[in-house]
DNA sequence: CATGAATGAGCATTCATTCAT
DNA sequence: AATGAATGAATGCTCATTCAT
């Protein structure tokens, strides 16, 4: 069994490097050998684990993602309350700044799924994943009284992740206008406004 | 002055052919013979008209920038009253589908904005122009009194850009639970809810 | 003892498995993986029997030309009286179409010939031989004055090798003009003008 | 008309180049940059004329076929009589030896003709119309009463470029036991004997 | 002004080969 | 004895770029 984990390893490794490949470089200026530069091994190596670089890349996409949810579902799940766990949601679906790798590898990923189905899928889950987050603490809130929900929790749900992706999308790629702290203070407001709960 | 006429035309034939280029095989499929061919000419030329190739990059973002903000104003200025023009902003500003060659195009534009402050200038103007129209909108819709606003104008202008962009973002890139006709719904929805008025 | 035996056999697996892959992809397209593949093992194995790959294609070329050989010689005494035993020379000698494996693998070692003596040596030494089993046959047929030989049956006999020779390398380079049942006849005949033998 | 002139030269020189290379190298070991160097050009050169590598080798057969037979009967032609053609025809179908490098060429072009249609119908080409030629100098010196064809022309004439081909096979792959001298005498005794024609 | 010819840098990719196990 | 992991050399190929015309 030594061979099988030490296989998986390496393709953890390559996946993680490639994921950092891609968030320096972008996706338009990865190459093989940087992949191999970050993981420390032979660009022959990178092809020995995924003749089809392709699936390095549709990797690291389902790593981000489901790094990201469990992390973000980490950070929501810490406080109790409603309103804690709401503001915990809010902070964490916005990148901390223009250097976010998570967020940077999302978006560059994001920018492929209009010509991959496998990468429109995970980004389709992600959305959804998202949404699926907030539906939820709005119904629990609603459900403790904390919150006046303004319209169908799914729809308040997928208006917040937009809202989230927009924004994000304008930090990521430096728009001078949108930092964090503005976003994260126009995102809560709106939220404030939706559940019409006045302590977010 | 025949000369400096047909540069200026070439240069524009030029740009038209790199955005049609760019919004058909991406940024990162973008090639020089690709855009040659797409404006009938040979490879030389482009170069000839732009040594730098960022250059024309830069100006076919500008040119989709403009054009976009043009005719999105046109079509919120064509009908009449506060509540048909924010009607008109909202349907403008989303892509008609995976395929809206002008998202596509701004959208691959957004992709290089980390990387190039000239592209981070360019999608940071259209955002806040984008808001500016909306924020014109809001404020003659309160002014008339058929709009009551939830926050201030400028706040709830920017979270429909976001949310427009977030909704884009996912609709080009083809998530298959995000049609331009459920964006467009959720999206008026939230412009119902943030400006009190039910015949958005 | 048992050691050495299993390496013979693996040896002997690898000459045929090699000779197959020859046979199919040609030497130019000679690959030690798809030796490993044909033969059911690693190509590291292959290294490893055979750490200088030359010496496989001789080994192949050797036992190609001893079954070949060792083939024709039964084919030929199966019969009795000079003039079956002829007919079964001139019947044995060609290609059965452009698929027969043997003299594909034959002309394509043939063709390495020319930039290694050890090929050159098998090559010769089959066309030698070939040329004694005809010589042979001749001699035995004249001797029972069966056949009257226009010429010393040194010469009829290479002569008639090489004129096989010809007309296999065209069959099994899929000349159109020249398939087995014309080079049989053809060859017949001039088998038959040369020993005066009308029988044949 | 002067590019098209230069075009067509470049070609021809790349042409040239290529079948040295293939008569040096082999088809086995051609490599772009080969053929680059002998031609005195860049390895990018190659590919800008041929992209397409199989095209350029079939050119080179193309012109190895039509300068051998136009060179083949250029001596046929030269000297007066059947006789003397038969004999200069003798003597132009083999090679000069182990090192004759349109035999080398064309032996090796021969080797692919089993994986290309294109390389089989030169091949069979040119055999059919070494055929013709000797099939004609047959019927003329029939015609003439010098010979007495001891079988139909056509079939007299395969038999004799099909051994050609096969002593021509030796000679290249360097056969020791068959060098030049030898296969023209062979060849000469054969051919007197079918035509009855003790002057050759 | 514009082109096609020609190049070379940079890339993915194939493949024989090495090595620890 | 035999393998799979890993490498690096070698090659084809793409592409931006230069240059003469």
């Amino acid at each position: 069994m030594a061979r099988p984990k030490n296989q998986e390893a390496r393709r953890g490794a390559l996946i993680d490097a490639a994921g950092r490949a891609i968030a320096d470089r972008g996706m338009a200026g990865l190459r093989i050998k940087d992949i191999a530069a970050e993981a420390g091994v032979s660009a022959g190596s990178v092809l020995y684990y995924y003749p089809e670089l392709d699936d390095l890349v549709v990797a690291v996409h389902q790593d981000a993602v489901e790094n990201y949810l469990a992390e973000r579902q980490r950070r929501i799940d810490e406080p109790d309350g409603p309103v804690a766990r709401m503001r915990a949601a809010l902070a964490s679906g916005l990148p901390s700044g223009p250097d976010d790798a998570v967020h940077r590898l999302l978006f560059e990923l994001h920018g492929v799924a209009d010509r991959s189905a496998a990468h429109a899928a995970l980004m389709a889950s992600l959305f959804a994943r998202e949404a699926a987050l907030y539906s939820t603490l709005l119904q629990v809130g609603a459900a403790a009284g904390v919150f006046t929900l303004a319209a169908p929790p799914n729809d308040l749900a997928r208006n917040l992740v937009a809202m989230e992706d927009g924004y994000g999308l304008h930090i990521v790629a430096h728009n001078p206008a949108v930092d964090r702290g503005t976003a994260v203070a126009l995102l809560t407001a709106h939220a404030r406004a939706v559940t019409g709960c006045p302590d977010l």
